[in-house]
DNA sequence: AAAATTTGACCCAA
DNA sequence: TTGGGTCAAATTTT
């Protein structure tokens, strides 16, 4: 009874927490609306609105993959899974999406590579490249229709701590400055290995201040779009600590708002594609214990 | 030398 | 068969 009990305040809590990020998110994402107007030139700004959206979405799906099987409440749905035939072989390891193999004896068994498992999805738009995570880009394809092509890139630290995220990044028609990112999975690596910031909470000296724009660019880029990113400063150290600060900062306003975010959470199975995970994502503590540091 | 990118081949699902 | 996601050898970058 009494673990019940917990169990129901914990997830009230979880619920109102994720009802704050979404909000967040959509102020955000108007902001990000309002600075990409035509006139404006504010290159910084949107980059750090960019960041600020990409920050709630991760934020909301850390959640929604803490989110037990009661009413998912935020925007991405989940579950449904059911098929999934899992055919023997457990699993767990060595099914992390990418099981090719070629040369091999071939399929021993046809059905087994169906692992249609789902990862959470979620697109957005943005004219930043970068965010948090390091990413190893392993492939560029022309689509159908499409102008631009299209880049995949996978966690950096796949091998090496199994991490199953994805991205996949396509220049946009209309609005050639914005790129469309779809992320696919949540990272399961180790952050603070990707991004060394850290420190104390004097936070903000950011180095965002110096616009300076002559940084070489990532390595995020394609091909085509390396052309034309050149004006895009970016600089880096957002972390955990970073992003909190912003969060307040936003959930302080509570006025107006409107909901139309620009990114469409959905499932992979749909419309996109479908993708292969072994198990659940799950998530270190660390982002709550920093959060609960903070807050 | 190691790590990242490029790019055509390969493979699967529709 | 085709479109698109991934592999992996070659190449470039660090």
């Amino acid at each position: 009874k009494k673990t019940h009990q917990m169990d129901t305040k914990k997830a009230l809590k979880l619920k109102a927490m994720n009802h704050q990020l979404v909000e967040g998110h959509e102020f955000a994402t108007k902001l990000q609306q309002l600075l990409s107007q035509p006139g404006s030139g504010h290159g910084l700004a949107e980059d750090l609105a960019a960041k600020i959206v990409v920050t709630f979405n991760k934020a909301i799906s850390v959640l929604d993959s803490f989110e037990p099987i009661s009413s998912s409440s935020s925007s991405l749905a989940a579950v449904e899974g059911s098929q999934n035939a899992s055919c023997d072989n457990d699993g767990k390891f060595e099914d992390s999406g990418d099981s090719r193999k070629r040369l091999g004896p071939v399929k021993g068994k046809r059905g087994c590579y169906k692992r249609k498992k789902r990862a959470e999805t979620w697109t957005m738009h943005s004219t930043v490249l970068d965010d948090e995570f390091s990413w190893r880009k392993y492939g560029q394809k022309e689509i159908l229709n499409a102008k631009f092509p299209r880049s995949y890139f996978r966690c950096t630290h796949k091998f090496t701590q199994g991490c199953k995220a994805t991205k996949q990044v396509q220049k946009m028609e209309l609005e050639p400055k914005m790129f469309s990112i779809t992320y696919m999975g949540t990272h399961t690596c180790n952050t603070n290995t990707a991004t060394p910031t850290i420190k104390g909470c004097d936070d903000h000296q950011d180095e965002i201040t110096m616009d300076s724009e002559e940084h070489k660019s990532p390595s995020l880029l394609t091909t085509s779009m390396k052309e034309e990113e050149e004006n895009h400063l970016h600089h880096h150290g957002s972390s955990t600590e970073n992003n909190l600060v912003w969060q307040d900062l936003v959930f302080e306003e509570d006025h107006h708002h409107h909901h139309q975010a620009i990114y469409v959470c959905g499932e992979t199975s749909q419309e996109l594609m479908v993708f292969g995970a072994g198990g659940d994502f799950e998530f270190s503590d660390s982002i709550f214990d920093s959060c609960s540091n903070l807050c």
